[in-house]
DNA sequence: GCAACTCTCTACCAATCGGTAGAGACCCGT
DNA sequence: ACGGGTCTCTACCGATTGGTAGAGAGTTGC
């Protein structure tokens, strides 16, 4: 539905810009030629291949959904527990985002520009995986092998909202401090956190 | 400077109107007759006041700034260490963005919108301040009261960070889980964590 | 009474926006 | 060779944008 052979070109093409400028300046202030500009096109074939610009706009984002709706079930479905498990979560959570930050300053312009839409579509399409974390975490907490006083499902949503964040925005705010910390070290410090959050207070050594 | 007795009736009330709309839908998607109308006046007004958007768009921003130029060295003169002290920061963080969580997605979308421009403001002007949050847990680890694997800079960022994230689409991202976590217990688990992750690990059990 | 200043308005402007009309170019099966 | 589909273009549209011109109302100092 979405990737037929022979037209692909343009439209990924189209895509991908669109996600960059998004990303970069927002929606609403990325003209529909600018972004056919930055494709190479003009933007009656832009209009030609996503009908309007809500419809460009969708499909950019439906692009991230997409990835998701296939990772967090292949994720969820792996065997796994306490340490590693959460390294596994962590490690796709960062890799995706870190892949194209871009990904991750859409995801947070989603939140602020069209949280009604974003409710929907995180509820309907992803919160059947996602709560699967919480519910490992609880379990987890029954066996005695997790922290106890950490609250499953906020624990899981902060983590997301901090990833994303610091993915989105983390060498932008830095120049609060000085030797200003590189993204490197945020993520390492997400990590730590989620750890010694999570994890019990045992092997606190290393 | 910025206030003056007789005029600032109606500059408040545009700025007021500003931050509301700013935050709700950015700036570059918010025209200037729909902050007029919300202010109960003309957009020629609005433009005497503040002489084009940029100017209005910059004192939206510098209200924000300027409160936290008064607080911030008064929280770090106050006398404190340890928990109470991280008590008192997250305090004073919280309480802000939380008692207009508008100001929260004004400093995330600006984080988005005008990286540059905010980094060279939070450097020149806040950072002064921030750092000496960084160099007081430096102290502390070197005293053996606080964790020694935390990096002090990339910790103290990683919270900000966090705060304004939670604070600015916690409500917007909860639909992710089952039941959805309040901001509430969001906010709870953040300061869990930060105190799990700076403060020894010896009183770890409430 | 009058000039100067502050503040707000109506009326208007060029530029840009998202989107459309419609024609030409290419490729196809027949 | 030809009709139909796919794809791209130039030219254009009405609506909205940020911003200006300039006049009027109210207040102040003299």
């Amino acid at each position: 539905m979405t990737q037929t052979l022979p037209l692909d070109d343009v439209r990924t093409r189209i895509l991908h810009e669109a996600t960059a400028l998004f990303a970069a300046k927002g929606c609403d202030a990325t003209s529909l030629s600018t972004i056919a500009d930055a494709a190479g096109i003009t933007k009656p074939t832009l209009v030609y291949h996503f009908k309007n610009k809500a419809g460009l706009r969708r499909a950019v984002l439906g692009q991230m959904l997409e990835h998701w709706k296939n990772e967090l079930p292949r994720l969820m479905m792996a065997a796994a527990s306490g340490g590693p498990r959460l390294d596994n979560l962590l490690g796709a959570l960062f890799g995706f985002f870190l892949e194209d930050r871009n990904r991750a300053r859409l995801v947070l312009r989603e939140m602020l520009d069209a949280p009604d839409n974003l409710r929907d579509t995180l509820r309907d399409e992803l919160q059947p995986w996602t709560r699967l974390i919480a519910e490992a975490i609880r379990t987890g907490q029954s066996a005695g092998t997790l922290r106890p006083d950490a609250d499953p499902e906020a624990y899981t949503l902060v983590l997301i909202t901090t990833a994303i964040g610091i993915l989105a925005a983390g060498d932008r705010t830095n120049a609060l401090l000085a030797p200003e910390p590189p993204i490197e070290a945020q993520l390492h410090e997400i990590i730590r956190l989620a750890r010694v959050g999570l994890l019990p207070p045992r092997p606190v050594e290393n």
